[in-house]
DNA sequence: AGCCAGGCCCATT
DNA sequence: AATGGGCATGGC
């Protein structure tokens, strides 16, 4: 097990990072976080982070990125400060592609409490067993499955969605890697084509797996949070191309920072 | 008890 | 292209 210290100067609010909507897989004991990621584990207290693949944490808590200066260009504009008030620790993970897909299918109309439970049956049931944990499963591995067992893990009316775009990123009709390299929107395209993907969805993707800042995921949260700030509601299209401009350089931080600001305020009524 | 959830699919227009 | 109904399941 190594160790790696996050410096003081450097935004790292390892509660804020693991709440914020962006991951399901953690836990909290005590006064340490445990996340999973791929066939991989890291503990966290503070600021210091343990694990034994250390270097793929220093990258999936993007530890090499300026966080001060995305604040700095963010502070001023609208909505941002409730978010960065509790939430200035916050940083944007680099996590799996495939486990950024599957994880948003079954986000779609759900809650994030039942979100965590159907994905950590999927790992129960389908991943490698690690020393005390179970890795996420592989694309092959899901692919081999029928409807019913996605249905057995409570994935409801999204089973078929999870067998199918499992099945076509096994096949390599859709190769989440080679993708890397293009421009976000020829990801999206990409990605839209596998079912259960929309563009919230995708957004997602898009910002959680392939980092690209030029995205704004338009969920529930962010439609109150719109219509708080401008009286009206828009359609889903209008409020992203809107917030993409607002925030430019880095609306999918903006979106990670506002959707913290709104459910913690939510949540406390 | 009943509403609703980090929306998407599909049919209609 | 744009709109609207339907949707599995379970948390609140």
């Amino acid at each position: 097990m190594n160790s790696y210290i996050v410096k003081e100067n450097i935004p790292f609010d390892i509660e804020a990072i693991l709440t914020c909507g962006q991951v399901f897989r953690h836990e909290n004991k005590d006064n340490e976080w445990i996340v999973y990621s791929r066939d991989k584990k890291a503990i966290i207290k503070g600021r210091t982070i343990y694990s034994d693949d250390i270097d793929y944490f220093i990258n999936y808590f993007d530890l090499k990125r300026d966080y001060n200066k995305i604040i700095d260009a963010l502070r001023a504009k609208p909505m941002i400060e409730e978010g960065l008030k509790i939430g200035s620790g916050i940083r944007i993970l680099n996590q799996d592609k495939f486990e950024m897909v599957i994880s948003f299918i079954i986000s779609t109309q759900n809650f994030i409490p039942r979100i965590k439970k159907i994905i950590e049956k999927l790992c129960t049931e389908l991943g490698d067993k690690k020393d005390g944990y179970y890795a996420f499963p592989t694309p092959s591995v899901m692919a081999k499955q029928s409807v019913e067992f996605y249905e057995s893990i409570g994935a409801g009316y999204r089973a078929k969605y999870l067998l199918n775009s499992a099945k076509d990123i096994a096949d390599g009709k859709i190769d989440l890697d080679s993708l890397s390299t293009l421009p976000t929107e020829d990801i999206a395209k990409q990605l839209l084509q596998l079912q259960g993907v929309g563009q919230k969805v995708a957004d997602c993707i898009l910002l959680f797996a392939y980092h690209r800042e030029d995205t704004f995921p338009v969920d529930t949260w962010i439609k109150k949070a719109y219509y708080n700030l401008k009286g009206e509601n828009a359609p889903d299209k209008e409020i992203r191309k809107e917030m993409i401009e607002l925030y430019s350089p880095y609306p999918g931080t903006a979106q990670q920072y506002i959707f913290y600001g709104i459910r913690n305020r939510e949540k406390k009524k």
